[in-house]
RNA sequence: GGAGGGAUGGCCGAGCGGACGAAGGCGGUGGUCUUGAAAACCACUGUGGCAGCAAUGUCACCGGGGGUUCGAAUCCCUCUCCCUCCGCCA
């Protein structure tokens, strides 16, 4: 959510964001109008609220001195004002209440160095690292390696739980847990950030405090009968931790981490990516969330980015690193990085984490202040971040990547310790 | 799932239709006293909106929302959360 008081005096500003942002329909325009009537409604019956409170009071004196008359002809009175109050009152909560609805439908605004363009073409790899690997025989794709192999079972995940689901097993669903963990263990014990374990649950509100909801909510899944959605995503619970909270001064930087299963229903993708483990509507995550004084917002956003990317160094992934263009920004986000990890089977980039910067727009629609000084008045956090990473696309990756003429797979030299010691998936 | 009891300022806790933004206490800040500190005493001590250059004014907020009333922390409805007991359960 923006600032009304920043939208109504950066009119241009504004206006160029949302084209920029191919986000012509956002209603930003009509939030100002419902801005502008709601405080003259609120100056008027504010002024006869006034008006009441007076005579009221007034009231009571007068029965206290027993002039009755008087009492009951300005009861009277304020009774009609009390009747103009609730005209207007009536009035203020639709203003109110669609004014609210326009202001959660207006994305951020993009940072001024985020490259302009109307969808993800514009996108612009600013890294590589790594080279791709080259072999002496036909790469296979991870479906067929993980099929051979066993550890992939996407035929009875199917059975089981309908079309993009899949069954990890043996050195499968252990290479995940390993990776899981692995990736836990570095952020925590290297990174500086605290590992948390949230609900896998939420309710709306905890989903408009992210941006998921009211616009997203068609790639949520949720409980039919009670307000409960499940996280597409530990960013969700976790951003959502500090909600209506006040951070005490000192306190930050705060770096959290968090593994959870994500789920997404995927609608809108419907047929692209049917095959493998890429794009299914269950999937393991870390994620990495800070919470951030706004000075400090690009710097946190560098290292962020630079602590999912030594993941895939450290895996020997290749990976490029991609700055996303303005049509292709998130709701939510003002400058967003992907990793992009290379898969030599299916020969394409795929997408592991995504690492943004919101400024304040999180922390408005969840109400997250911190307090810069004691004493001093509370001020909106900056909110980032990132996944780090996202599975079991780095399954695929070190699958096809890894993959040996016998069709065996060699399991990275970092997570062998995870592995019980096993160096190759046979 | 059943039966009860709660939610008040940073914290504890009173209030049950007007004098309440809210007693009292604790905590915090400033001051007096003191070589210094403690104690004692005095004062101050919530947040947000709107109007205004400002001083300031005004409105709202006693878990959330709605209602009754001239007037609601106080009465009614509803939701959420917490607690106790019973049942069930990894």
């Amino acid at each position: 959510m923006l600032d009304i008081k920043w939208m109504r005096e950066n009119r241009e500003a504004l206006a160029k964001a949302m084209r920029d942002l191919n986000a012509e329909d956002a209603p930003w325009e009509r939030a100002l109008a419902l801005d502008e009537e709601r405080r003259a409604l609120m100056t008027q019956v504010e002024a006869l609220r006034a008006e009441r409170n007076t005579g009221s009071k007034q009231v009571g004196q007068l029965f206290k001195e027993k002039k009755a008359d008087e009492a009951n002809a300005l009861k009277e009175r304020m009774s009609q004002i009390g009747n103009e109050i609730g005209e207007i009152d009536e009035r203020l909560r639709v203003v109110d209440a669609e004014f609210s609805d326009a202001m959660l439908r207006i994305p951020n605004p993009p940072e001024p160095d985020v490259p302009v363009a109307l969808d993800e073409s514009g996108n612009v790899p600013v890294k590589e690292w790594g080279a791709k690997p080259t072999f002496d025989f036909e790469p296979q794709a991870h479906w067929d390696i993980g099929e051979k192999l066993d550890i992939i079972d996407i035929e009875r995940g199917t059975k089981i739980s309908g079309s993009r689901f899949y069954v990890l097993k043996k050195a499968g669903a252990r290479l995940q847990r390993a990776l899981s963990n692995w990736f836990l263990d570095v952020h925590i014990s290297e990174h500086g950030y605290e590992e948390i374990y949230p609900p896998f649950m939420v309710r709306e509100q905890t989903m408009v405090g992210t941006g998921n909801l009211p616009k997203f909510g068609d790639v949520l899944y949720r409980d039919a009968e009670e307000d409960y959605w499940l996280i597409p995503t530990a960013e969700v619970p976790v951003t959502n931790l500090y909600r209506d909270e006040i951070i005490e001064p000192g306190r930050l930087p705060i770096y959290h981490v968090a593994a959870t299963p994500c789920f997404r229903r995927e609608k809108v993708s419907a047929g692209r990516d049917v095959r493998g483990i890429k794009r299914v509507h269950q999937f393991q995550k870390v994620e990495m969330v800070k919470f951030v004084e706004p000075a400090t917002g690009r710097d946190e956003l560098e290292s962020l980015t630079r602590n999912a990317e030594e993941l895939c160094e450290r895996l020997g992934l290749p990976y490029r690193r991609l700055a996303i263009a303005t049509g292709d920004l998130s709701f939510v986000a003002a400058i967003k990085y992907d990793i992009e990890v290379w898969a030599a089977g299916c020969g394409e980039w795929l997408e592991v984490s995504s690492c943004s910067l919101f400024r304040d727009f999180q922390a408005r629609r969840a109400n997250i202040r911190y307090r810069p000084e004691e004493g001093a008045r509370p001020d909106y956090v900056y909110t980032l971040n990132g996944s780090g990473l996202a599975l079991p696309r780095i399954i695929i990756a070190i699958l096809e990547n890894y993959q040996q003429a016998d069709g065996s797979v060699v399991v990275p030299e970092v997570l062998r310790p995870y592995m019980g010691g096993l160096a190759v998936i046979r």
